[in-house]
DNA sequence: AAAATTGGCTTGTATAATGCAAGTCAATAT
DNA sequence: ATATTGACTTGCATTATACAAGCCAATTTT
């Protein structure tokens, strides 16, 4: 590489938005960046969520996010090898942007609330 | 209608986040919004943002908002009938999720700006 | 007056994404 | 020895997305 300051090559436009939902923009995403948020780090306590995600869409959501640069994996145990997903910064500072969509959700969705923090 | 505050049904669950996904996660949504918030209401002046959204995609977005109570059309002309699209209130407020995607997004694609209002 | 353009779509078809159930595989617990 | 756990993968049906073209009423241009 000639620079480290990398060009992005703007899959459909060079606005932020549109940036942003190329990479988060469906129903599965963000929700597991939800869960990372709170605290969840393994691939059950994804499938517990009451969304009840798919077990094929949650190894693809995470394989995209791992090379997408929001979430590493980290090996917690060998035999087997075992391992959990941490959220990067890029991943730890969308939590404005969740927080904001939670204060907006609470009040469009009356009766809806946030799940608990794990631990 | 018995009472004016409808429960919602909660589609997936009860996480204010999901719900706001079912409505709004995909890759399109948000960036109509986007349009909106930035003064936009006519069809050709949604086509003409650089995503190139398709017309049928565009056509069906337009009616999920407008069943889902984020805008409601306004006609501005008879003969032959011409229709503008202005946000409610549910869709004025979600001003606030999408700076904090811009305020993000500016920081992880480096190079990227938001489009300019129109007027 | 005829032809082209504008605005707001719809239709058809191909490709991609999503959803559901079941299966795999190594290791640990019963 | 058998069952369970954890992390997936595979197959297949359904749904969504993308692209191109077409439609229709009215207005503008030639």
């Amino acid at each position: 590489m000639t620079n480290n300051i990398t060009r992005q090559d703007f899959e459909r436009s060079f606005c932020p938005v549109a940036c942003a939902l190329d990479e988060l923009g469906d129903k599965w995403t963000l929700l597991i960046i939800r869960d990372l948020l709170l605290g969840k780090k393994r691939y059950q306590e994804f499938l517990a969520s009451p969304e009840r995600i798919a077990t094929n869409i949650l190894a693809d959501r995470l394989k995209k996010l791992e090379s997408a640069g929001f979430v590493r994996q980290q090996i917690y145990q060998q035999k087997p090898v075992r391992c959990q997903y941490i959220l990067t910064q890029k991943g730890k500072d969308l939590r404005p942007v969740l927080q904001a969509l939670v204060t907006w959700g609470k009040i469009y969705y009356p009766g809806s609330r946030v799940l608990d923090a794990v631990e």
